[in-house]
DNA sequence: CGTACATCCTCCAGCAGCTAGAGGTTCAAC
DNA sequence: GTTGAACCTCTAGCTGCTGGAGGATGTACG
């Protein structure tokens, strides 16, 4: 029987952030000592770090869900956590590809300044002008 | 002149982002009219474009916020503005770096789903065993 | 058996960066 | 004058935690 602090460090969680996850149902209510402190088994060990790597490759707590439920029941078809994988995989690629095109934005700006004033500086010019850019880059960062 | 709602067309910002700017001072108390509407400039026009093609470009409030006190007074040095944007490309840098690996492994989840049931689902066993994945991954996505 | 003190408990507030809605007023066109 | 879109303020919510206050519990040591 694990407290809660030591399955955290087991699992590279925070004690908090083990309460949240109970808290939005994502970890199960655990048994309690008489004094009301929670004690975990070998299950909830799992569970969390079954979320714990989920978070890792970015997966967002609603999409960790379905994976635990389809975790959960054993028939149902693997098809369906493919294809949350994929949707994922998909976002992944797409964070990718808007952040090259920042970079490569950032990297100009960068390079082009000169040392001066900020009067005359480049970077500040590009930020002030946006048709000084290579890039349509609508959506917002990250 | 124009309306908060003109202003927020022109920039491609929602109403209610151009009034959470002014709460919290990026963004200065404009003019109003008798009634108490909002009424712009040119200069809050440009102010509001170059907070927003900042934020395209990935930059925090924060790092906007020296930005655009640096812009301000147009005689300190541009090596600041500098800084702030090579600080930025290095955390996107890093993101990117970050990005790439998960989608290595979120790829090589995927391609080794056969199609079975979630009992024997390949997505789900990697998530479940770590020691599974090629890179270490320790912080957490995005 | 008593005590120290690390860890636990609950509850609440806060972070970034917005976004949405309630409930009410103003502006501009017809 | 009247309509109706757009404005106003205020509050609460989103994701995914994190930190702190103020107090109870558990365990090790003497």
């Amino acid at each position: 029987m694990l407290t809660i602090g030591t399955l955290g460090k087991k699992t590279g969680t925070k004690v908090q952030t083990i309460r949240y996850y109970e808290q939005i149902g994502l970890m199960p209510e655990p048994g309690r000592t008489e004094g009301g402190q929670r004690r975990y088994g070998d299950a909830e060990l799992d569970r969390l770090s079954f979320i714990r790597h989920s978070r890792q490759l970015g997966f967002s707590l609603e999409a960790i869900r379905e994976l635990l439920d389809l975790s959960d029941d054993p028939n149902r078809p693997c098809h369906e956590a493919d294809v949350i994988a994929r949707r994922q995989l998909t976002q992944v690629e797409q964070r990718i590809a808007r952040l090259e095109a920042l970079r490569k934005e950032l990297k100009r700006m960068v390079h082009e300044c000169s040392g001066g004033n900020s009067s005359d500086c480049r970077v500040l010019e590009v930020l002030r002008d946006h048709s000084e850019c290579l890039t349509d880059h609508d959506e917002i960062g990250a």
